[in-house]
DNA sequence: TACTTGACAGCAT
DNA sequence: AATGCTGCCAAGT
């Protein structure tokens, strides 16, 4: 049978839910989680077609340099940071996160 | 049906 | 450190 791609969307989602508060992730380490090793893009797709009241904590993933991956100019990309700084989760100087510290 | 785009990643310049 | 190219895979045009 064809394969149904939104049955991929909810794997990826059911992956991110499993981030622990306070805590972070890369689009590469999700995509591998979700048995789609290498295809990070794909997470990213997955998050965009995330629904804007779902709980999935999709602002706890970040692209491979620890920063977020929505333009500057997007109000998502402000609402990310927020959320993560409310969690405890420290920005630098360059808006990036230090992901050695969470042991990356 | 073919080409382009995109919440990415990793390596080469 | 910044830029460019390639691989990935679904969605949009």
């Amino acid at each position: 049978m064809t394969n149904y791609e939104p049955d991929i969307n909810h794997r990826i989602w059911q992956v991110v839910a499993l981030i622990p508060k306070g805590r972070v992730s890369t689009y590469g380490h999700v995509a591998e989680k979700a048995g789609l090793a290498g295809a990070a893009r794909r997470v990213g797709s997955a998050l965009r077609a995330l629904p804007a009241d779902s709980k999935i904590p999709w602002h706890r993933v970040l692209n491979s340099k620890g920063s977020i991956a929505l333009p500057t100019a997007s109000g998502s990309h402000q609402i990310q940071r927020d959320q993560l700084e409310a969690e405890g989760v420290l920005f630098n100087t360059k808006g990036r996160v230090d992901l050695e510290h969470f042991g990356w």
